[in-house]
DNA sequence: ATTTTATGTCAGTCTTGTTGACTTTCCAAG
DNA sequence: CTTGGAAAGTCAACAAGACTGACATAAAAT
């Protein structure tokens, strides 16, 4: 029982008991408030929630993504989905194409004001990330990003490292 | 361009690069789904949803903790915790009672029962939590922890740290 | 005695999720 | 060529869980 945790480096084994485990689960919760807290700021003054910025990012990210895939991503229904993109497209935020090469998928891509405000939301959230990792060194940030993706679902890692471009331009 | 965040502890530069932070934010998004993933089935079986989860949660960590307390540590308007809360009391998962101090105040406790579906979803939550950190080692896991507290608000970082016990029993 | 605090409750709104049913388009296999 | 089924959109209805605002009650504080 009066065992240590071993040295930092190598494989040296763990000591998790359940209170080193509730302790993280709570660091997580209260990391997701700040996380999401500068977003959600901005996404009120224009009416949004924190659906569209969903959206937003990953059409950002995979520019003329289709329908089908956003739904693989977010991991929700597609009317759940269709509602905020018709918004998006409404608004002027998010442009639709129909497919070329298949005429029933439809493309996304963010138009410029679409663009504007994707940049003002990862803004602010790439501003608190920035800060978190210089207030926590580089040395803390490798491990933090290992630890997020153990943590996702295999199905879930595979989007994370999915680069696919969905070019359709 | 070319500097250098050096002041930290003495360790190499980070290169922060917008893709380096965007890289980041997915990851927590991606990672925030899988940890919550687990007591949401669990929950799903009898029909609650987070909000109760939460509850159960800080209750259980804070035995005796007033409504106040809770409304402050979850960020949330007293109408929408108030009716987690009555669902919770209802069911006879948690009870309230009358602060002998104060006796406007109500003092919250898990029942057995309510103890019992803690358990269940804080085991399958831990569980996940335990297999990354083992994935990812020991380093890793102070890293996590060192940036999840500084992303944090420092009004949540107050409630992170506040092991006070409101012991009224 | 009055004010403030802690809590609870009622009523109504909003976002974001759900299911189910139906239509249109259109690729591809028979 | 016909038909089956996939992809997408639409409509309707509904629920959880957040919100605001108003009001009630009890008890502590002034």
């Amino acid at each position: 029982m009066g065992d240590r945790g071993g040295s930092n480096s190598g494989e040296a084994l763990l000591f998790l008991t359940d209170e080193h485990l509730r302790r993280a689960i709570e660091a997580m919760f209260f990391a997701y408030r700040g996380f999401t807290a500068d977003p959600d700021r901005i996404l009120e003054e224009y009416g949004y929630g924190r659906a569209h910025h969903r959206a937003l990012h990953f059409i950002d990210r995979t520019p003329g993504t289709t329908v089908n895939n956003l739904l693989s991503i977010l991991g929700v229904t597609k009317q759940s989905l269709n509602r905020v993109l018709r918004t998006l497209i409404e608004n002027g935020l998010v442009e639709s194409r129909v497919g070329r090469k298949d005429r029933r998928e439809r493309h996304l891509y963010l138009t410029d004001t679409g663009k504007a405000l994707e940049r003002e939301l990862s803004d602010a959230q790439r501003a608190r990330m920035r800060s978190a990792f210089r207030q926590a060194g580089p040395e803390a940030v490798a491990g933090f990003r290992t630890v997020l993706e153990a943590m996702m679902d295999p199905n879930m890692q595979r989007h994370f490292n999915n680069n696919t471009q969905t070019e359709e331009r």
